[in-house]
DNA sequence: CTGAAAGCGCTTACAG
DNA sequence: CTGAAAGCGCTTACAG
């Protein structure tokens, strides 16, 4: 069961592989007899072309890499369906890999990848660009990275967002605790500024918990804050998965969400209007930021790396019942639910 | 900025692109101090092979295709996650296709892989593998979808998940109703053929709605079915999603649940346990049915295509609340929430 | 209009 | 131990 190759095609239909390669591609004049037996013969063959082959001579693969730190939670999965959307609008493949947070495997990856894509859109929160030694020919855009100087990205503006949300949990409470991200995130690193730039109050080290972004640790996190005396009147979560663990923890306890302590998350992933109480948060356009990432690599794949620029995207913040606040039970029903809620 | 190649290294190090090439790949007798001095000059010039051109000439990519319906949703983002573990764990890539459902797109996402996969995972629940063209030489990996003679897979076994489901709700309930999948998905068809099988009472054709599979469809069959005399006892969504918004639309319309209506969902993505009530579901491992899939097809790369067989794969029943049974207070909280049950 | 030839970047017998 | 050469499956000037 050998595939059957562009030389196959050629010998059965009795011309040279040029002209097979010709009337497939559509490029040059080849007659009109020639072309239908080809056609046919390419067809009774079911000849399917090898990619690997024509890229080698054509430079280009028509794939893009994706290093995303992994692949866990609907974080990730937004954001590559918002990479393949837009790729393959572009008829671009995509080449997905993980790094586990490791340099080395991220290292490793972009290795890997050199000769099978055409660029890297690479997400590595916890590490600066530099080390993941990032090859000289490949156009790079970085995701919510340490932006590196002269190369290209999309970033969150978490600080900005950070702002707004504690701002929003302010009007009606004075001490608010926050649940961070992991150390040395980058994206947890600024949240937590502006977490700490504008709440009203310094309540000591207590009422700021550090979470990883899982459930688990926002669920362990809440325990922690439920404990202590004085309460917190709210808390900023540094994602909506560990805002869902908070509540969860409160619901055991017995700590009544938004009455007792209100919440609030960031992202707004799916998950994050099906919650009880339905979580206020801060929205981050998941799948326009995978496109936005695509696009950007894709100006830079024609412009040939000549047009390097960060796209900054500013989140929103979405009202819903675990804030209690600033919705009569009507509205909050329009804008928590309903079919006209659903996306798409 | 040209991409530094074998050739380069040769030249610099002064000798032949062979003896590169040995080092490199740790094959074959070198001199010690040539290759010190190979090894000196590819670091030098941060040379990287070309993953494509080598795979032209070794016959393999290490990279595997998975051609998914969509990226929508935990189901999908699931089995990914699980393929991809299982692959990188074997060296391998994951190069990723989304088909929409639609053949043409299917059968394109294939055709464009030949040369740059090894094989082939596909999921195609609504299309018969035939018209998927499926090329000769390429080993293939089905999951769940209408297997085709001789051809390796792993599948869900649907029918019998939905006959345990249903016999679960009739412990309580005796008019059941049902939310089907998607027309012509092979999933929805056998969880709707379980369905008719177990159900205990036939209630006619209005008792039976059909959905697509989205949270927005399960919402709209929720408004159906409060407004049906009598109502259900019981609703099994044929999947999760449907489910969350079934419950969302009898949240809004008064109707408690699991007091007046018990729900059953199926799949068990990660969202099932964060609704309130937190849902009972037929729990399919995704991540590992990703990662099969995967062992299926590395087994067929080397088995060179002569072990073809079929994976099945039986649902759990994981009680929840959303169905009123079973648990007291104490266990169902051990059950659905808590630092130990949050996976990983 | 059509073909012979070179070459993309690599690996691997085959000589020496 | 080391190199020259062939070849993986294609495309593309260059001739004719």
């Amino acid at each position: 069961l050998r595939a059957v190759t562009i030389k196959d095609v050629a010998r059965e239909a009795d011309v040279s592989v040029a002209s097979v390669s010709r009337v497939l591609n559509g490029v040059g004049r080849v007659g009109a007899a020639t072309r239908s037996r080809i056609l046919d013969t390419a067809e009774r063959l079911r000849y399917v072309p090898h990619e690997g082959a024509r890229s080698l001579i054509t430079r280009r693969t028509d794939t893009i890499g994706m290093i995303l730190p992994d692949l866990h939670g609907e974080f990730f999965s937004e954001l590559l369906r918002g990479a393949d959307a837009a790729a393959r609008a572009r008829g671009f493949h995509l080449l997905v890999s993980t790094s586990h947070g490791s340099v080395a495997e991220a290292a490793g990856a972009i290795r890997s990848m050199r000769g099978r894509v055409d660029g890297l859109i690479i997400m590595s929160p916890q590490i600066a660009p530099d080390p993941l030694a990032l090859p000289d020919g490949l156009p790079v855009v970085l995701m919510n990275a340490p932006l590196g100087a002269g190369r290209s990205g999309v970033a969150v503006q978490n600080y900005e967002g950070a702002l707004a949300m504690v701002r929003h949990l302010g009007i009606t409470a004075t001490r608010i605790a926050h649940i961070s991200g992991p150390e040395g995130n980058g994206d947890a690193g600024e949240r937590l500024r502006g977490y700490l730039d504008a709440r009203p109050l310094d309540l000591g080290p207590d009422y700021v918990v550090r979470g990883d972004f899982t459930a688990a640790s926002g669920y362990r996190a809440g325990l922690e804050l439920a404990g202590l005396d004085p309460m917190p009147q709210a808390v900023f979560a540094a994602n909506d998965m560990m805002a869902a663990g908070c509540i969860e923890a409160f619901a055991e306890l017995g700590v009544r969400v938004p009455d007792d302590v209100a919440i609030g998350g960031f992202d707004d992933v799916p998950l994050a209007r099906f919650l009880r109480p339905a979580l206020t948060t801060m929205r981050v356009d998941l799948v326009a930021l995978g496109a936005k990432a695509f696009e950007r690599l894709s100006a830079e794949l024609e412009q040939h790396g000549r047009d390097s620029k960060v796209d900054q995207v500013l989140p929103e913040l979405v009202v819903r019942s675990s804030c209690g606040q600033g919705l009569g039970r009507e509205q909050e029903k329009k804008c928590t639910t309903g079919p006209g809620r659903y996306p798409e």
